[in-house]
DNA sequence: GACAATTGTTGTCGTCAACAACAATCTTCC
DNA sequence: GGAAGATTGTTGTTGACGACAACAATTGTC
């Protein structure tokens, strides 16, 4: 069918010359439609975007949420493991835990084994903070799932396992 | 060079003190693992990284190629038009631009029937250009499916189809 | 013709990946 | 034991990118 049931098109523009007219959704990607590539950046942006806004109000972001979750289930990882772990420059991770640690859910505790290294623990209120964003996160995940399915959220874990 | 040889993983440390060792990859994820925006930005990053790297020699990004096939396929079209197909904000886009008209590779014209608008148009170098960004593409493309799978990359498609 | 909306543009801000360089420290190897 | 090389955390720079805000020129609407 074509869709658009009985919605009147109220031809924006009178004007019709030599440029072609491309009513708003009518224009083709023509060979981006096979590339996976496009799909999961558009996908990926919707999905952050959501997991923002749903984590809005404790104003935690997806890489903070995947650093305090990795520390609060690995307590005295080091910096240099956590970021080889999540694929985080460890240039970037200072910044990140100079955040987590200014708000206190997170400590850097000099090793006694390596004096280069830090021992990451979460505080106290960081692990009661952690739960909280975990319930939201997983709320999120809700989105996700009706968004696109319960299997095909599923599969989709599944095939890229591997990346994880 | 020692590199992997008899397999004789060499306890990279002799210290094994109060801090667990973590022996590099037995870091568990946690509540990540069930998370698909983790999962979709590392494949995402990886996706990116292989395009930006098949393309290399021509120097084009995934923002470009996405901008020049759409462009391709449909000419004439606004700037507003292409920012909003792609999901671009037209600001960022007129950087891109920029650059793509100084490479001869996209032209601007003034439109006759909105002297506010640009009509978008590939240059005949641009044209014979994007042909061949299209075959790297597609190798790239190639570089997805023998990671995944070819079936897998389907499905993928089809499950993500609803946000191109 | 006044007023609102759109288009392209410029600019700022914050996130993020990729490097490079550095001091402190640890490991290795002679 | 000590020199040479590697690792860890840190600082800084660069560039791509998304999100906003403001603006002039132009168009649409009432």
């Amino acid at each position: 069918m074509t869709a658009t049931a009985a919605r009147t098109p109220p031809r924006k523009r009178t004007t019709n010359g030599a440029e072609r007219q491309h009513d708003a959704d009518e224009i083709g990607l023509d060979a981006l439609v096979g590339h996976a590539g496009y799909a999961v950046r558009r996908f990926q942006i919707w999905i952050f975007q959501d997991f923002i806004k749903t984590l809005g109000d404790v104003d935690i972001r997806p890489t903070q949420y995947s650093v305090l979750t990795v520390i609060g289930a690995n307590p005295g990882l080091s910096q240099m493991a956590v970021a080889k772990r999540l694929g985080i420059e460890r240039a970037r991770l200072v910044h990140l835990l100079d955040s987590l640690e200014q708000r206190k859910l997170v400590k850097r505790i000099k090793s006694k084994t390596d004096r280069r290294s830090h021992a990451l623990h979460l505080t106290a209120q960081g692990e009661t903070a952690l739960a909280k964003f975990k319930r939201l996160a997983d709320e999120h995940e809700r989105h996700v799932e009706a968004k696109i399915g319960k299997a095909n959220r599923e599969r989709l874990l599944q095939i890229l396992a591997g990346f994880t």
